[in-house]
DNA sequence: GACATTGGAGTACAGACGTTCACTGATGTT
DNA sequence: AACATCAGTGAACGTCTGTACTCCAATGTC
């Protein structure tokens, strides 16, 4: 395939054309929209099987194609699992992200904190459930790009904590401990609010309020800790 | 079948009869080993395959019967997974209940615990890991079963908390929320065992060192907090 | 306007699935 | 010894699955 690509390859420019010019087109759109509603509906099937129990023909006939028009899209169910995946993570580390990118003041980084991941929970509930859910289901290398995620996210997190004054003097490991323990925290806190109805106000602020005290309490004796 | 069995029975007392002598038969027994063979058959096969993706042929290829003798054990699968769920949850209640029938002294009650939460979880490989996997996967049912006992432990661990003195002028709604923390760190740790080889000492060792640490780093900032 | 490309439809098939039914032979009961 | 029970068998069913193929009509290219 590539080497007779190679052959019938025209000589000038041809790659740079193709390069530049794939946007826009109507089909291209066309397809694009079929993908992403191919994407949407295993995504919205997530919320009642397990993705190993979704099939093919299950995903396309909610899209509404028929079946072998799956394979223009994706090789197999792998492979959409794969993109699932990549979307998930990626939408996780935008969250991250943004979290970092932040610097408020020492007195309301928890408040800001929390607020922001609820707040991205919400904008990609069906992105956040999937990696809740495949975080320990799914097949190990599925589990295995999560928990690099999260392990990223510790390291990140153990980094920024030196920017409070308490924590210089630790030494890395205990950071690291750390920050482990509030991730946990983070993520029981996301996972309160996938298990709540979407629209319940009552309900949220009081999942955000015990995620505050929470990390509260967790922080408030550090100055103490003897290595 | 309730009615002709009314019809054929005997008049004299064939139920008293019947519920004496259920133990020892030879028979009973070959039925109960084959019923444990599929529910150990359904674990083993779940180390690699979420329970959606489990079917009843390969259930019983696994264990060497006909896929209809499986109907002579459950109705269905649903039924499996019910009992699966039962005999987790149940190892999991009895760890709990051995952790609080201990009672050691205040300073070695970390390392105490963490060291049962490890013996546990490699006594029990499977059962937690359906636990583990099942908590955030699988049918809404499920997941209620293993939270409930999740939240009863919480309510637990935070009435234990009181025996020790620092804590007991705390309203109750604050011990929760620390009793929640403390649990969630818990099920980090069992989750990270479940991810370890088998039979590793090292890697062990580095979990039980973490989790002990953890565990204080969260617990030594307490006399601080103020409701 | 003629030709090439391609997303989706339609048909087809082999394999796995859950479940039914009538059977058999060892175990238990009288 | 005669009979009843029942865990496991084996064949058969209808349904759903993934995937291979041909075809078509709208889009893109020249």
């Amino acid at each position: 395939m590539v080497d007779s690509r190679a052959l019938d390859e025209v000589p000038h420019s041809e790659v740079a054309h193709t390069a530049a010019a794939p946007t826009g087109g109507r089909r291209e759109q066309r397809k694009q929209r079929t993908r992403r509603a191919v994407l949407d509906a295993a995504l919205n099937l997530l919320e009642e099987h397990a993705f190993e129990g979704l099939s093919l023909r299950q995903v396309t006939r909610t899209v509404g194609i028929v079946p072998t028009a799956f394979y223009r899209h994706f090789d197999d169910m792998d492979a959409l699992g794969i993109e699932l995946v990549d979307e998930s993570v990626g939408t996780l580390r935008r969250m991250i992200r943004a979290a970092r990118e932040e610097d408020p003041d020492y007195g309301v980084v928890i408040e800001r904190s929390v607020q922001l991941l609820v707040g991205h929970v919400h904008a990609h509930r069906p992105h956040f459930r999937f990696i809740v859910r495949q975080r320990f289901s799914g097949v190990a290398a599925v589990r295995l790009a999560i928990r690099e995620q999260f392990e990223l996210f510790v390291a990140e997190l153990a980094t920024d904590l030196q920017r409070f004054g308490l924590l210089t003097h630790w030494p890395l490991a205990d950071r690291l401990l750390l920050a482990d323990i509030i991730v946990n925290q983070m993520i029981s806190t996301a996972e309160a609010i996938l298990d709540m109805p979407p629209d319940d106000p009552t309900a949220e602020q009081q999942v955000i309020d015990r995620a505050e005290r929470q990390l509260r309490m967790i922080v408030i004796g550090l100055s103490r800790w003897k290595t």
